[in-house]
RNA sequence: GGAGAGUUGGCAGAGUGGUCGAAUGCGCCGGUUUCGAAAACCGGUGGCUGUAACAGGUCCGAGGGUUCGAAUCCCUCACUCUCCGCCA
């Protein structure tokens, strides 16, 4: 949510950052809804206050044993009035409402503009892509020969784009897992949280899901409404939610190990060979929650984390600045790595990594106490794939293949693997 | 699933229809005192909205109702706790 006073200021400017962001702002709309809104506040307030004095003097006269008849009768017809313009007012506020709800953040202005990823800009490279001298095979076909990756079964189970892994494939993917939270765990400092899958409503909403991606997501029940989380970003970000932290909390610094579930609602088509795009996949998020003046520097401290996985694995990445267009609803400033998949030739999403300023805190009215004024503000809060795990798996996969079909496991996790080097038939 | 109790400011906890945004204590901030500190004493100390600043409005778990007037009475819901049942 943007700050509803930006739009009393240069409402020009706004519409034409919004522009950037592909959303298109209906001025009209605003100015009709917000100039009946202050007319009825006003008018409400008013009346309010006029019933409040009153009954005061009501109250006073009683005490002193006076009479008060001609006080209720000038009082009592204010009632209606104001139960009248009341309900109107919260009309006109539930619309202005629904129309802020549905607006993406703006970008920051290091964000590169433009309307798709053809404008995305790449920041920096690391390692080197492989040279094998024999074919390559997909994540898809070296698993499938090595007996420990069955889509067969994961459709029977539960339909397309799910996969079942087995044996020592299974074990390399949770040692994935937990390899990447200890490194962040241990070396970044970072808290560790094991959260619910299924939230509220209210959780969706503070971090953007919620409303305009609905369909994105999958709904259990009406009763309770809970939905299954589409990234632990939503339950870690949650946690400051309704608070005023104090300023000896921050930075705050989150990470969880976590199922995500998407419906893929609008990507039929799409990768839909292989897990790089699944229903339900693993993923460790970071959070941060940290004071508005550095949350620039947080940014590029969680995109180096994220990236400090991949140099440990050795796996040859970039890291991209999404443009204005490409960039998720609640985000100011993403950077998106990429690492090599070498069956495809090219870099595949790994990682994204955002500042999203106060647009969640307004939403989940987070805030922190600042020292210096002593006043409760708005905090800015990060998230980033710390990585995702089933990507990261393909990625091992790819690059560490042997010309005999067999994996190599790479050395940060053969401690995790209690001796497996290498996976074969 | 059944029975009961609760939800008030940063925390604890009064308030059960009227000058209540709310006693008191703790905490926090400022001052007096002190070489300095502790103690003691004095003063201050909620959020949102709004204003140039005042004023005004709003908030006592959420939503609705009764009333001239609701933290207080009524209804619905959510959550927490205790006991019983079931269960990983």
């Amino acid at each position: 949510m943007l700050d509803p006073k930006s739009f009393r200021q240069d409402l020009d400017a706004l519409v034409q950052k919004l522009k950037w962001r592909g959303h298109a702002f209906d001025v009209e709309k605003y100015h009709g809804l917000e100039s009946r809104r202050k007319n009825l506040q006003e008018q409400t307030e008013d009346l309010q206050a006029r019933r409040n004095r009153i009954s005061r003097e009501i109250g006073i006269a009683k005490s002193k044993g006076k009479e008060v008849n001609s006080l209720m009768h000038e009082v009592s017809s204010l009632g209606d009035d104001i139960k009248l313009r009341g309900s109107a007012l919260s009309e006109v506020q539930l619309e202005l409402q629904a129309m802020m709800n549905e607006i993406p953040n703006l970008a920051h202005e290091s964000t590169p503009l433009g309307m798709d990823e053809a404008s995305n800009v790449e920041i920096r490279q690391w390692g080197t892509p492989r040279e094998a001298d024999f074919t390559l095979m997909d994540h898809v076909d070296l698993g499938e020969s090595l007996g420990m990756m069955d889509y067969g079964l994961a459709s029977k189970l539960s339909g397309s784009r799910f996969v079942v892994l087995k044996g020592q494939l299974a074990g390399l993917h949770r040692s994935l897992s937990q390899f990447m939270l200890d490194t962040h765990i241990r070396d970044h400092g970072y808290c560790e949280a094991n959260v619910p899958l299924l939230v509220n409503q209210g959780s969706l909403f503070g971090t953007g899901q919620l409303p305009k991606f609905e369909e994105d997501q999958f709904k259990t029940s009406e009763d309770p409404p809970l939905y299954l989380i589409p990234t632990a970003e939503v339950p870690l970000t949650n946690a400051v939610a309704g608070r005023i932290v104090e300023d000896s909390e921050l930075p705050m610094r989150l990470v969880a190990h976590t199922a995500c579930f998407r419906r893929e609602a609008g990507s039929y088509g799409r990768d839909t060979r292989g897990m790089i795009r699944q229903h339900q996949f693993e993923k460790v998020e970071l959070v941060h929650a940290v004071r508005p003046d550095e949350s620039y520097e947080a940014l590029e401290i969680m995109t180096s984390h994220a990236e400090t996985v991949l140099q440990k694995l050795e796996l040859p990445y970039r890291v991209i600045a999404l443009c204005t267009g490409d960039m998720g609803f609640a985000a100011s400033k993403t950077y998106d790595i990429e690492v090599w998949l070498p069956s495809q030739q090219l870099y595949r999403e790994i990682s994204s990594c955002s500042n999203t300023e106060d647009f969640q805190a307004r939403r989940m009215k987070a805030r922190w106490r600042n020292p210096e004024t002593g006043k409760p503000e708005l905090l800015h809060t990060l998230n980033g794939s710390g990585v995702a795990v089933g990507r990261a798996l393909i990625a091992v996969m790819e690059n560490y293949q042997n010309q005999d079909g067999s994996i190599t496991v790479p050395e940060v996790l053969q401690p995790y693997m209690h001796g497996v080097t290498r996976l074969s038939k």
